[in-house]
DNA sequence: ATCTAATCCTATTATTCTACTAGGATTATA
DNA sequence: TATAATCCTAGTAGAATAATAGGATTAGAT
């Protein structure tokens, strides 16, 4: 949500407390959420009076999946998915890999179709865009 | 794993105990793993000597959805997509929520596709059956 | 009958994760 | 030089997960 409310905003630097109030956050948590976004260059940061935050590029070319990967890390759902598997016990053939193997794919598919864009212009446009048809 | 287990062995009752040997999980945790399961009317428990568990329908018609459902309750990634959000203070137009209704239906549209029978027969089958193009 | 293998039931714990709060140091503008 | 802001580090409360522990009940075998 402070990604979109700076895509939401604009041009300018927004400051954490603007975004503390009108997403009902507060100031020292958004503190910590923006760390990862600029260090991984999602955002731009500017200090003393008159600063905040502003995205890094247009809001257009940045993903919903961009965002959670470098806010939470890897959208795989279970551990041994991305990290190094020695500790899992599961045999080379586990069945629950395969699973949870093609639910993070589904995952990451519709987090990177979707763009904070995507998100300002409204929910008609995300639901006609990358709809999947199950069942 | 449990219920792989089950839908591997065949027909008759297999014992906790047998389940806990061959996935490396003590059977304790089984024993509470089984409950909603049982519960659910997804297997069948038999008491006593000779007894355990099997499957209370065929491999075939148990999706991995419905035992992740049974197991660990609803599959949406937030909370207040299945509680009553009163709590949840974003509003109605809450853009987040947008993205993790089309993120829950990707998850539960990939498990509701894969059966008990699909991962006994093994990963090619599961590869070509419902598979998502993405990007 | 009674021994035994098994489910069934309840309580407790250790660890980890999430969502925070607190307090200060640094930087840039007015 | 006062102030508004980012920047940095540490700590905490609550919840969830993954267990362990100890026992009660049931059904078959001897």
């Amino acid at each position: 949500m402070l990604m979109y409310e700076l895509a939401r905003t604009g041009d300018g630097f927004i400051s954490l407390a603007e975004v503390s109030a009108t997403q009902k956050v507060s100031q020292g948590y958004l503190e910590q959420i923006v760390i990862p976004l600029r260090e991984h260059g999602l955002v731009q940061g500017k200090r003393g009076f008159g600063g905040g935050y502003k995205l890094a590029r247009p809001a257009a070319e940045i993903t919903v999946g961009e965002i959670v990967k470098v806010a939470e890390g890897p959208v795989a759902p279970v551990k041994c998915m991305h990290e190094d598997f020695s500790d899992c016990d599961c045999p080379d053939d586990c069945r629950a890999r395969l699973v949870w193997q093609k639910v993070g794919d589904a995952i990451e598919g519709v987090l990177n179709s979707i763009t904070l864009h995507d998100l300002v212009e409204g929910a008609a446009h995300i639901e006609q865009k990358g709809d999947i048809d199950h069942e």
